[in-house]
DNA sequence: GCCGTTTTCGGCCCGACTGTTTTCAGTCG
């Protein structure tokens, strides 16, 4: 039983004692004990073996604790099922569609027998539900109308999709009106690696002309809600915007409010609210006084709560707010930090540009250096290098190191992890190798127990350095590959070895969670792009927005330390070169 | 059901919108 199924009973134990009108406060611990279970860095099942105390997790008390440890060992539920039971079928698909809730949903169920969706429909469309009492034909259509919506969206879309399109409608605003602050909030400014929907903000002298540009972009397919401070469309793919234009006093507290998470949101006003302060999106309130704070910037609205600033990407409520009121956050690594990039591709496979551009491009992105890491012969669709086109490049390499400056490129490869673990490239040559950087390729759908042998014997390989894309994830299109993350980073651990932190957006690989485990067992990390072209140097931000989710530090990323550290890291370890 | 430098019992985040009524329940973020 993964964590991800636990947090999904959790989360219908909640749907469901909802629906059956149980005390508020008991339906918010089973969705807080959901959302601590799904982002947990470690697999509930693992931490039972070893003897921990699940009660010592946030929001896990007697009663949940024992609930986990019954799904792990039986892999049943008797308090879920009996609640299930009691209930009509199809209440939580019913509860999927916006607009209806526990006691929509309860009523469509027993008054009109529907369990299903596709009953739903028909029975709008037969004006059914338009008949109950307190629904109306406004709502019968409202619902109709987020059935289709439903049907022809994909839920979240990936954060690498979303971030171009946010920006463009970002710069076409602030040309065409002159706002100020006009930026994104929400899990996009979290950099969560996928998106439900957009919240963007800002301030204006005349805030009623911006939404009215807002809603005019040639981006925007439909207009939702348009009010005079805020507006919500859908763009033309399918991504609902809502923009919210507010007074300037106010920003920081809108700001952080819409920022969220929803649960780091509650947990701080939780904590505001015993000593007599209630936080809103318009600022501070003191209870006592009934008097009004606002705050222009986060800093501020933080400062007033005795507390450091929180970068967004670690706002999660997994501990970022007792340290934040100890003054104890640790320095997130940030751009300015990276040095170099130890995964790229040239021309030599299947990169789109020569050696020399893609070196000029890593000096353009400030770096010092750039591991020139092409494919290994054995991929045969990726133009692989076999041993002899190795050495010519590694002629080629030094040769241009020779020329170039401010800029030095170190000779590698991205050599194949083949089915039973050996590497497709001999020691011998590998040896001669400045960066070795290994990755799965092939067999994606070997068994867990296979997919594990097959990585950490590639890890107890003395030549390779970096384990790249470790879970070959493709986010909405392919599933990460079944493999014990646990033992391989307990391999890599023993072998010290650096996992890779891969900045595709549809990899972004380790992900988040995986990132913050690896980091706690003391474990170094690349930040590496991967780049097929020279463009592609600016996905850092992405590796760096998972690293920072992943509570990193500079000092746990390798690519923060200069050329000669670097080299010198590689080298030593169980290394033989 | 969880939790405790005020509490082992008595609290538990905050506000807006919508559609339906005529004062508010339900839902959402």
């Amino acid at each position: 039983m993964k964590n991800t199924d636990i947090a999904g009973i959790f989360e219908q134990m909640a749907n469901f004692l909802e629906i059956k009108g149980e005390n508020p406060f008991k339906i918010r611990a089973y969705r807080r004990a959901a959302q601590v279970v799904e982002h947990l860095p470690r697999e509930i099942a693992v931490m039972l073996a070893s003897g921990e105390d699940l009660k010592a997790l946030p929001g896990i008390g007697q009663a949940i604790a024992a609930k986990m440890e019954e799904l792990v060992r039986t892999g049943h539920l008797a308090a879920w099922e009996t609640l299930k039971n009691s209930l009509p079928e199809g209440l939580s698909d019913l509860l999927e569609i916006p607009g209806i809730g526990p006691k929509t949903a309860y009523r469509l169920a027993t008054e009109l027998g529907i369990s299903s969706v596709d009953e739903l429909e028909q029975a709008i469309q037969q004006g059914k539900v338009a008949s109950l009492f307190r629904l109306g034909d406004r709502t019968a259509e409202n619902l109709l109308h987020q059935i289709q919506s439903l049907r022809r969206k994909d839920q979240r879309i990936p954060l690498g999709q979303a971030l171009p399109v946010v920006e463009e409608v970002l710069s076409r605003l602030r040309l065409l009106t002159g706002a100020k602050n006009l930026l994104a909030a929400g899990s996009l400014r979290r950099f969560r690696e996928t998106v439900g929907d957009i919240d963007l903000m800002g301030t204006a002298e005349n805030p009623e002309a911006v939404i009215r540009s807002f809603v005019a972009l040639p981006l925007v397919r439909e207009v939702l809600v348009q009010g005079p401070t805020k507006a919500s469309v859908i763009l033309a793919d399918g991504l609902q915007a809502d923009l919210r234009m507010v007074e300037h006093e106010a920003f920081g507290s809108l700001l952080q409010y819409f920022t969220g998470s929803r649960q780091h949101n509650i947990a701080l006003r939780t904590r505001m609210q015993k000593k007599g302060l209630k936080l809103s999106e318009y600022g501070i309130t003191d209870v006592d006084t009934d008097k009004l704070e606002k705050f222009t910037t986060e800093e501020a609205f933080y400062g007033r709560l005795g507390m450091q600033y929180i970068p967004p990407e670690i706002r999660e409520d997994r501990g970022e707010i007792d340290l934040a009121a100890k003054n104890a956050l640790p320095e997130l690594v940030q751009r300015s930090d990276i040095r170099g990039d130890l995964h790229v591709h040239t021309n030599w496979s299947d990169g789109a540009a020569p050696l020399e551009s893609m070196a000029q491009a890593a000096k353009a992105a400030g770096y010092s250096y750039l591991a020139i890491t092409d494919h290994s012969g054995g991929l045969g669709v990726a133009g692989g290098l076999n041993e002899e086109r190795l050495l010519k490049q590694q002629q080629a390499i030094r040769r241009l190191n020779k020329e170039l400056e401010g800029i030095r490129l170190l000779s590698g490869i991205e050599v194949n992890i083949l089915a039973d673990g050996r590497l497709d490239l001999s020691d011998e040559i590998l040896s001669r190798l400045d960066v070795v950087v290994a990755s799965v390729h092939s067999a994606l759908n070997q068994n867990e127990a296979k997919m594990t042998r097959r990585i950490l014997k590639a890890l107890e390989n003395p030549h390779v350095d970096i384990l790249a894309h470790p879970t070959g994830r493709l986010i909405g299109k392919r599933e990460p590959v079944a493999v014990d993350l646990e033992a391989v980073f307990q391999g890599a651990a023993a072998h010290r070895k650096v996992l890779e932190i891969n900045c595709m957006p549809d990899r972004l690989d380790l992900q988040d969670i995986s990132i913050y485990r690896a980091r706690e067992l003391g474990l170094l990390l690349a930040i590496s792009t991967d780049a097929h072209r020279p463009e592609h140097f600016d996905l850092i931000r992405f590796g760096i927005g998972m690293a920072r989710r992943g509570w990193c530090q500079p000092s746990s990323i390798l690519n923060s330390r200069p050329v000669e550290e670097v080299l010198a890291h590689l080298k030593g370890g169980d290394a033989v070169r």
